[in-house]
DNA sequence: ATGAAAGCGCTAACAA
DNA sequence: TTGTTAGCGCTTTCAT
């Protein structure tokens, strides 16, 4: 008889076995169960056999919880900044292959604002995951200092000098200076730039990135030290908002200005797949305003949207990163930096202007 | 002093404060310090002003693992077939956006490979989080309702008669009847219909939904439905892999075939856009292979992909799937079972066939 | 209004 | 090789 039977409208929840019930079940002790489930040393044949037997029979799964207040909860911890951005989609996609052969299990923190990433990052740290990796441009870098002498991080896409967390970036310099060399061989010379979301909001220990060695940050700079070395005035818009949409409805009134730029550096692919939504819906195509943007996002290399992109290899990234998550908690304490390669994709998205 | 200092080339890990931390730090009892971060009732105000002064000071955050021995975790479980793919991205986007304004956290377990729903759900169980939503068509309706008598649970995107969990779900059957209406009134007879991937995996209690109620099922057999009324016969493909670019694979066979369909009807946007990308490579275009596809992701309306297909609301199943699942562990204890209507839209990349 | 103390399920140090 | 036991950080009666 199940002692927890319904009374009244009160839903019956079954107690799930513990780790009492198999010892019992087995008629051995509590911690000879523990030694069994962890592989530990000292166990017999036999010990193993009647335990297995046990867990099997009562389809016994170790609270992870219980697991967590004495020691590790094997489980890691993924921030990105923006659910639905398919470089982040990718990114977690490594993640999840890499541990898969591992007995680590991940679980992603999503945030629909990157201005959230701290709430996102403490919310892991209260649950005691065994290693965070973060897409965290703008959360400081004393925070996370602070954060990483608590358990060990691994910053994806920061060129930060931290002795205490590692780091994995694209090069975002060369990338960008590939973008520009690009386009101004091509004969553009209104060359505007589509940047990311910069508004502020109030509160909170996060802000933005005051050092300017975010991605983003970087991006721009390139983009205003070429525009800068060719004499030409720089135009920088501003997305209100992280998706594809609001990259499309900046976009639009750059293109009914009297002398439109002629060309469109975005900031990275799903704002350069909105320019491509304004530009398309324009009735102009890349003779008219070419659109180049970074991450090389799946969609970039379709044939219809065909958008010329920085391959600054996500997949890698992802790799790359759960890697030195593993060796960190394995007892690495050096800071690791690691740079990607990256490759500019031309595609059709760019073209010389028509009156060249 | 730091009595963890480090020795030798350990790592050292400053300590977090602890709910004892606290209470000495204010000179209160434990219980008093548990009280004013739960709002509980009986604390003077004084008490609390004392009690939050020393959180702030020591930044004290509460330990959900010991936490969750006592009760609950305050933490939703969101379990997602395929981390990448825009229909469950906007789920878990909406979930995200719900859930910003209560107290609970959501956490996603990501799985590559739909068969691998039932370890993902697993995890998220053993981590005892508060509540489920899951995607997850291939699992089996008698695990479900096992899964469900232990922790609340809503389904979304399947059309199961369970007491024990709710669904939400588009509304499956109408729009693959919309989309076959809309072929063959452009004109279309040679239609093929892209399947998801179905070839089986060995071990694991998970297993192909044998009950045919399952999304893809059900468009699938709306199609066999309508091939078989107009006498036409059925060509069915089944992409090998979940990604666009499988899609695409799949395809590009069926376009070099001697009397090759004129319309491909896929079974998501996914395997659309894959069709998309295979058509368009081939130099071919709506006029000679139409496609449509199921869940209006956003990239669907985008000018350049302009691609027919169902909205079933990916936005507003999220968000109705989070309201259930709050009302649920709530105290709800009947079963509910919604139906989100669907509205076909019709795009470029369907048009009446060129010999027609 | 406040505090003392039991106990959630597990691991690890130690004893047998 | 196996079992006993302390204790992780919190919530929750139950006294005071």
């Amino acid at each position: 008889m199940d002692d927890r039977s319904s009374h009244g409208a009160v839903l019956t929840r079954r107690r799930a076995a513990t780790i009492q019930d198999v010892a019992d079940a087995a008629g051995v002790s509590r911690a000879a169960v523990s030694k069994v489930i962890r592989n530990a040393y000292g166990v017999s044949e036999q010990m193993r056999t009647r335990v297995e037997a046990a867990i099997e029979r009562l389809d016994y799964h170790p609270r992870v919880a219980a697991r967590v207040m004495r020691g590790s909860s094997f489980t890691l911890g993924l921030e990105i900044p923006q659910i639905g951005n398919d470089f982040h989609s990718t990114i977690a996609a490594a993640a999840t292959d890499v541990l898969a052969a591992t007995p680590y299990q991940l679980v992603i923190a999503p945030i629909r604002d990157p201005q959230q990433g701290d709430r996102a990052l403490q919310s892991l740290v209260d649950r005691q995951v065994d290693g965070i990796i973060a897409v965290a441009p703008l959360v400081s870098g004393d925070w996370l200092d602070d954060l990483a002498g608590r358990v060990p991080v691994v910053m994806v896409g920061r060129h930060d000098e931290s002795t205490e967390y590692d780091t994995v970036a694209g090069d975002d310099e060369a990338g960008a200076e590939q973008v520009m060399e690009h386009l101004v061989e091509l004969g553009h010379r209104r060359i505007a730039f589509l940047d990311v979301d910069r508004s502020r909001r109030a509160g909170g220990k996060p802000f933005i990135s005051p050092t300017g060695r975010d991605p983003h940050s970087i991006r721009r700079r390139v983009y205003y030290e070429h525009m800068g070395a060719l004499g030409l005035p720089p135009l920088v818009v501003e997305a209100h908002g992280h998706m594809e949409e609001d990259a499309a409805a900046a976009v639009v009134p750059l293109l009914a200005a009297p002398s439109r730029p002629t060309a469109i550096f975005a900031g990275h692919d799903m704002l350069a797949v909105g320019a491509l939504r304004a530009v398309a819906g324009a009735g102009l195509d890349a003779r008219d305003v070419s659109v180049a943007g970074f991450d090389d996002i799946p969609i970039a290399s379709h044939p219809l949207i065909s958008l010329t992109s920085v391959d600054q290899q996500g997949y890698a990234i992802g790799r790359e990163a759960v890697r030195l998550l593993l060796e960190r908690i394995g007892g690495r304490t050096d800071a690791v930096r690691m740079v990607m390669p990256v490759t500019l994709r031309v595609r059709g998205s760019t073209a010389p202007p028509r009156d060249s």
